[in-house]
DNA sequence: ACAAAGAAGACCTAAGGAGTCTATATTTAA
DNA sequence: TTAAATATAGACTCCTTAGGTCTTCTTTGT
């Protein structure tokens, strides 16, 4: 019940691109430096973005990534779902049987569906765009914290 | 991010202490075969059960486990975190800046956070007697399936 | 032609989940 | 008093996954 490092820097990804003036392609590099991921991990995660059309690549020399929506129709569960698996808090609510033989009369199983379902709509109701914003607002903060402590 | 064996074995156990009549005293090798769940596998749940203060133990011959508090003030936020870890979606919350450089300028944190608020008081206003009470109807309605399907 | 990208995927390591088992302490019942 | 039944504690294994690194191939701009 915890999100990984691969949403996290997923999101971190999608909100720089989302901050880049119209449409600047950026190279994985160029993402990785300055949102601090490790090299090389995020062609993985790009990969996956790329897939649920999130992001168009761009092949070749001065070639990267354009985010493929605008950034306020780019959900953070769009992102979970396309980076990770899709949003299930019990895994017997997607293998059913297979997993747990009660499934048929399990009690606890609508419960956690509705759990799901409102964890679900809450991550759907914030945007790239939402957090892009923030990180604006942040940066400025931070350049401001930064001139105080030191 | 998602629920592992571990609450689901816990909700279930639960579950079945709350049908009992009277506090009836059940051992570990009781709730498994009725429960459906790998033999000793249950020791280390109880365990934490009993520490989260959710039941009490009996040692000794014709000991077990009873519920320690009525099952409509047992949650099941609290039974997760008293089988897991606290309920947290993403690590940095509780690991702060050794996790992640940037957390004090963090624009995600408070998403996370506040979907991590809106599972939880979900999850706070769920109790075992809720589910036990599924339970009982479930089994019913399992009766009735059986004699149709057999 | 060449350099700079993404695409694809192999590979490694560490950590955690799930499950099994054993030794020990405690209690009841005979 | 003894034997049986029980929780407690923890060691142990197996397997999967997350996180991270690197290499090779293909595409494309100059």
């Amino acid at each position: 019940m915890n999100v990984g490092r691969r949403v996290d820097y997923a999101v971190r990804a999608l909100s720089y691109l989302a901050g880049q003036t119209d449409g600047k392609i950026l190279s994985r590099a160029d993402i990785e430096k300055s949102q601090d991921i490790p090299s090389f991990y995020l062609s993985k995660i790009m990969k996956d973005l790329v897939a649920g059309g999130l992001v168009h690549s761009h092949i070749g020399s001065k070639g990267g990534f354009t985010l493929a929506k605008a950034a306020d129709t780019i959900s953070i569960k769009e992102v979970y779902e396309a980076v990770e698996r899709r949003l299930v808090l019990m895994e017997c609510h997607e293998k059913g049987a297979s997993y747990c033989s009660y499934c048929a009369v399990c009690s606890q199983r609508s419960i956690w569906e509705e759990a799901q379902s409102v964890l679900a709509s809450f991550l759907a109701g914030v945007s790239i765009a939402n957090i892009a914003d923030r990180q604006g607002l942040k940066e400025r903060l931070s350049k401001t914290t930064m001139q105080k402590a030191g």
